[in-house]
DNA sequence: CAGTTCGACGTAATGTTATTACATCAATTG
DNA sequence: CAATTGATGTAATAACATTACGTCGAACTG
């Protein structure tokens, strides 16, 4: 049963949980933690890891969050709106100071690396691409 | 000032348990984990994760030990002769049948991700870039 | 040489991240 | 209706990593 708004826009098929992980998140100025998503929604009825971790299982499918690697952390894709797969290759800016982190699509950065990868015999499928460094203004600040 | 041996040839000046962590990746096919290294490292005395931990630490920043962030283990460095600080940037394929890695050095690809990065006023440092997908014997394999 | 510092080490405990196992419930469908 | 499917709830555990504290020895300093 659909209890929930049904006036959807496009990326509104997901269930109480997911929606709650995904506000969650977008309400976030920083990449956080499953279990830091567990404890902000506490109040909202969570009470295991597992409801967290399936919400953003759904999520990731959907394209509609990203997993950071290099941090365990998630963060909510800059452009839900659209589906983020058909972007390819999802590369990230992470700010070291202020945990802010830059969204990036290069397709031609994507194409290269699949392309060097295809000439050692690989044949590649998702990549992971993190940068750690400091945002403009946090790279100001340290003067 | 230091009279000691700052400059350092990597191979000669580590530990006792930086070396033993050292072989265990060498002579693994595979990268591994921080608890795997553990287990094969009782014989010899290892009885705590620290341990491990503190020898990767030092072996990491020697350049001799990558860490693969999207799989929370570690691997040898290819060619550890050299420094691969040296290097920039280092890029993994790894595959997901048989777990084999591969290493790349693409400075036109880490010079093309800085300067997209820099373009939004982010100034980088580190990267991570790792490719999940088949090599040559694998994707053969699979028809 | 004595005192001090410093880096590596040993050990225990704890913190953090993620999964497995099993039960329930509602909606779908043949 | 029975069977299936997918989301959920709860507990327990597994997997990965760090903090805290104490010891030791090498080597710098006076």
């Amino acid at each position: 049963m659909k209890t929930r708004d049904d006036m959807k826009r496009p990326d509104e098929k997901l269930t109480r949980n997911q929606a709650l992980v995904f506000d969650c998140l977008s309400g976030s100025e920083a990449p956080i933690s499953a279990y830091t998503i567990l404890d902000r929604l506490r109040d909202q009825g969570f009470k295991a890891p597992l409801q967290v971790y399936r919400a953003l299982e759904k999520l990731t499918e959907a394209g509609l969050v990203h997993r950071l690697e290099s941090l365990n952390a998630y963060v909510a894709c800059a452009h839900p709106h659209q589906d983020c797969s058909h972007h390819g290759m999802t590369a990230f800016a992470i700010c070291e100071g202020c945990g802010a982190v830059i969204e990036f699509h290069a397709h031609d950065i994507e194409d290269a690396l699949g392309e060097l990868a295809r000439s050692k015999g690989f044949r590649p499928g998702a990549m992971t691409v993190e940068m750690r460094g400091l945002c403009a203004a946090c790279a100001s600040g340290e003067a």
